[in-house]
RNA sequence: GGGUCGGUGGCAGAGUGGUUAAAUGCACCUGACUGUAAAUCAGGCGACGUAAGUCUACGGCGGUUCAAAUCCGUCCCGGCCCA
């Protein structure tokens, strides 16, 4: 009997609760993974994001591939050992830059059945990875949870061309669950010692593929399935119908994994509709383009009693961006009830000085702020009765 | 004192008769960012007006011209060279 890797602790209507074991050690759902893409979350060092107690990490297989290469993460003993990081990371295949490179520009590249060819963003070169490749290459890194590899198309494509890439996305979940397979018998890898692999749901806005699509990644059986594609329409709203039907598509046992999830607001409602992981570079990215994440006074009250954050106005935070003018002259902090190295020791005149200033001390001190508002709102996401 | 080059929007700096409210960069203001080609990108940036538009502007004043930042005269200011 294989000992089950997630265990539902707690399931109130469709949001759960719950224990995932992986090798490096167990996490409890629901949790927010920041984007570590190159091997480091941008501007902040390991010992912020143990602070932060915020679990693991997503590293990326193509950006890594690229650079430093994988015969130097080998030679250091997978990508854990060369980052110095101990607890758990979860790697992307390569999959998402198939539409933040390609569909996005085509000059980036070229999809077909077989595989897809990269143009590399740092040089230019070309490099070609299918789904066996991608898989090889997450081994290599050794780490804990995978990904398959996958094609996200762009929510506006034609419903022909979103199922042509569901199609695709099925026979790569095929051939990447063979190579898994094959890659554990090779590397001799115990049932403890194996990573932990994600299939991946396209279908775009259409219920019927995303049904198909999920339909036939059950059947070839992963850990846990992923909502591919954007989640969100044109206007950057949430597109709750599929979203909370995809998860119902997926067995409850199974680890529902919302990629590039998202807003404070997203993540909220995604969780509520069912789905337990997380990640997103929005409290890095936008952390360091000035934007701040701060709760409402009143939801900073319910925070702190324990209350039930689902019954939150659905403006529970509000997000300032501290490059406006006004911010000039304020001499107070930017919260007075936030115990994080920027709240605690700066004003928001300063740090506006910082930004104007180009010094990335500044973008630095808001990412730790963000990833702390996060890390608050998921432990209270798993705190919830 | 003589010669010479020059004075353009917050700054730097193009433009040498009409297509110029004036390139470009910086600064400044605002916005975007969702499995990171992003310490990036987009828009705005003389005044008044929602707008069409109107007015005021290229050191000062005065000319030439249908038309001047651009040509002429003169004055003021600055750099360099000579005495």
């Amino acid at each position: 009997m294989i000992e089950q890797i997630f265990k539902i602790q707690a399931k109130k209507n469709q949001s759960r609760k719950g224990i995932l074991k992986t090798k490096r050690g167990a996490i409890q759902t629901p949790f927010f993974m920041p984007d570590a893409t190159r091997g480091f979350v941008r501007s902040l060092n390991n010992n912020d994001l143990i602070d932060l107690e915020m679990g693991p990490m997503v590293v990326n297989t193509f950006h890594l591939y690229l650079k430093p290469g994988m015969e130097l993460i080998k030679k250091v003993g997978g990508i854990n050992n060369f980052m110095d990081w101990n607890n758990p990371l979860l790697s992307d295949s390569g999959g998402y830059q198939i539409f933040s490179l390609i569909h996005k520009n085509p000059k980036m590249g070229k999809i077909t059945d077989y595989g897809v060819e990269f143009r590399s963003p740092i040089d230019g070169s070309l490099h070609y990875l299918t789904p066996e490749k991608a898989i090889e290459i997450q081994f290599d890194l050794g780490v804990d949870m995978m990904v398959v590899f996958d094609d996200p198309p762009p929510n506006g494509y034609t419903k022909e061309k979103i199922s042509q890439a569901v199609k695709r996305t099925i026979s790569w979940a095929k051939r990447c669950k063979i190579e898994y397979k094959k890659q554990i018998k090779k590397r001799k890898l115990s049932e403890i010692e194996k990573p932990l692999i994600f299939g991946v749901i396209q279908g775009g806005k259409y219920l019927d593929l995303r049904e198909h699509c999920a339909q036939e990644l059950v059947k070839i059986g992963f850990d846990g399935y992923g909502f591919g594609a954007r989640h969100i329409d044109e206007k950057g709203n949430l597109m709750e119908e599929v979203v909370k039907t995809t998860a119902e598509f997926i067995p409850p046992e199974s680890l529902r994994f919302a990629l590039g999830v998202g807003t404070p607001q997203d993540i909220v409602k995604m969780h509520s509709l069912g789905w337990d992981m997380f990640d997103c570079v929005i409290p890095t990215r936008e952390g360091r383009h000035g934007k701040i994440f701060l709760w409402t006074a009143e939801a900073r009250k319910i925070i702190q009693a324990k209350d039930e954050l689902v019954k939150l106005p659905k403006e529970f935070y509000q997000i300032i961006n501290i490059n406006n003018e006004k911010f000039k002259e304020d001499f107070t902090a930017v919260d007075s009830e936030c115990d994080c190295e920027l709240c605690k020791n700066h004003t928001k005149a300063y740090l506006r000085h910082l930004f104007s200033s180009k010094e990335p001390s500044g973008g630095r001190l808001v990412s730790l702020h963000n990833l702390k508002f996060y890390a608050e709102l998921m432990k209270k996401l798993r705190e919830e009765k």
